[in-house]
DNA sequence: AATATTAGTGCAAACGTACGCATGATGCGG
DNA sequence: CCGCATCATGCGTACGTTTGCACTAATATT
């Protein structure tokens, strides 16, 4: 009556379990249990030598079963876009960091371009996450939704939130505008814009705002090319842009995206223009390759670290306390100037 | 009796159970749970309407009690070197695509340089990973280490196991032996390496297949820099090449993987080397960066896919059967001929 | 027609942990 | 010396699912 038949082959290790050390320490698996978590009501010696004993054993307590018990998974799902860009691939390192500093772990539900899979969206709820964190420009409303309609709390990064949940973005508009500002005061007059992905709140608000600025100086638009957010389509689109007659030529590119913008570059330095004495690119993110002596990008800098932060604030706050309203964070960015666009005169 | 006093506040969604339904379809739980899973054994049409009524419901199964009672969790741990290697991040997509081809889940555990630490690695086991998938250059032994104490198959990728784990890699001393007969041919004869991270079999192998090569025409090595396997690192090195006496000037460089090329090559151009005219540059890994026209550096190319491949199947393998004994997959690389390394003249 | 088989379903235990409540053992004031 | 508070610990149940076994009823076999 007192042999356990443990259950299956025996070769490995049979990992010990709050049951295992109550019988070793002739306790009860309460009495554990409590004792691990150094509950006070546990006298100090028995808390002592439970505690030697999990040590001992190589005792780890079942995560998963403390879930089904106490409701917390610890778990954050994230949905993210192509590590294609490196933005993506820089915030990931990040809250990977950030959410190991909360205990918390990162199930990664989805990575990559293209729309999230049924299945894949299911993962979300049937893993019990606590929280769900969406870093994707793609069409993920749906995870979204599905998130909201089980009552996870859910927050968007670099997104601002279409229906439901909290988000934390960049002051898109603003730094749309302040790129224009600052090619304005460069004394650019025919402006090019190569845009990522259409109906993304990110890079419409960045274009919103850098149109704003040009119409405050009277100025528009003079081409308008799509970029798909990709290396390639920046580079598609430089060659397109390479390729124009002098009257359409624009003297400064604004590509919404760091990524782009890089594949701008290359094209035009390809096809001999020279950058950036006769046109200018700007980017958007400064992601660490922008900063290369091959590109020098100058570019408008994302608060990365910060927006990071601030969403795990938002997400931990709302698990929490899943009452709290929905929020909406906005990080002003800050204009990175090197060598890719023409400075202002100093006058 | 029959008044199940839900929990906690209702506002959000109790979240449905195999109990819930079974009330609703006035079944045992038992009966709910088999015919979600479809076994034959129950009757089609009472299949069919708890099928409808879980659908309505929106039921979801709690993957972790289920992995409480069934054993497995269908999370595999992934410990990651860092970002800003696009090379890992690459990988990462590649990753969480095909687990999830498998209905695996990627739980991850260490992002980015560094050690990893022990809460972190601790997630681990707490999680019941099912196995672990370890692609970090770093010294994750440790892991690795704690994984193989606790019966959790361990995969490591692009890294030969040291004690104990099954790995697939990519045949780097043949690569670099490879890349040494390519810069043979092409008559270079004064040869600099840059090292990407001591102690990891990798660029060790890639070095001592380099070496191997170089030694069989009678040649070795004239150089040796580290390069800390970053671009900065491999931007260091290349200005320290650059700055070197005629006398030292290698006429060819081998970066052992692509990021610290990409550093070595915008290094020699920004002073002024013309490459591959003056120097080759070489490298190791075909990153998707490498092929851009800025660098269209020359490399030998991993078979990444596949190596992920592979290393899901060896995983998925020793899960179902732990007895298997550990496995080593080494796949031949292929090197990509681009425009950083002088070509072997057409005889 | 009696028994063996099968299909369909329910019961209950198990997985590992947490926690409310009950219990036993002390200490202390009356 | 008894009752009462306090402390330390144990018991039992809950969490959601799976699964071995038992059970009933209908069908097939002899």
């Amino acid at each position: 009556m007192d042999t356990a038949p443990s259950r299956r082959s025996d070769p490995p290790h049979e990992r010990p379990t709050v049951r295992t050390l109550a019988r070793m320490a002739g306790v009860a698996v309460s009495t554990v249990s409590r004792a691990l978590k150094n509950d006070p009501r546990i006298s100090p010696d028995v808390r002592r030598r439970i505690a030697e004993l999990a040590q001992r054993a190589g005792y780890m307590p079942n995560a998963l079963a403390r879930t089904l018990s106490g409701g917390r998974s610890g778990l954050i799902g994230f949905v993210l876009g192509s590590m294609h860009n490196p933005f993506y691939a820089e915030m990931l390192e990040q809250a990977v960091a950030q959410a190991a500093e909360r205990g918390l772990r990162l199930l990664i539900v989805h990575v990559g371009p293209g729309p999230i899979e049924e299945t894949t969206s299911n993962a979300l709820l049937q893993y019990q996450v606590d929280g769900c964190l969406i870093a994707s420009a793609e069409l993920t409303s749906r995870a979204a939704d599905i998130c909201a309609a089980r009552g996870v709390p859910v927050v968007m990064v670099n997104r601002v939130a279409r229906r439901h949940g909290s988000s934390v973005s960049c002051d898109n508009t603003a730094g749309g505008r302040e790129v224009a500002a600052f090619l304005l005061a460069g004394e650019h007059r025919r402006f090019a814009i190569v845009h990522g992905t259409v109906g993304v709140s990110t890079t419409d608000d960045r274009e919103r705002g850098f149109c704003a600025g040009l119409a405050e100086a009277g100025l528009h638009l003079s081409q308008h090319l799509p970029g798909n957010s990709t290396y390639e389509g920046g580079y598609a689109a430089g060659c397109h842009i390479a390729q124009l007659g002098d009257a359409e030529q624009p003297d400064a590119v604004f590509a919404l995206n760091d990524i782009m913008a890089m594949g701008v570059l290359d094209a035009l330095r390809a096809a001999g223009a020279r950058v950036p004495e006769e046109v200018s690119v700007i980017g958007f993110d400064n992601v660490p390759a922008s900063g290369r002596p091959g590109y020098a990008l100058t570019t408008l800098g994302q608060p990365l670290g910060l927006m990071v932060r601030r969403s795990l604030d938002l997400l931990t706050a709302r698990i929490e306390d899943p009452a709290l309203p929905e929020e909406t964070v906005v990080l002003r960015g800050q204009l990175i100037v090197r060598r890719s666009a023409r400075l202002p005169s100093t006058a």
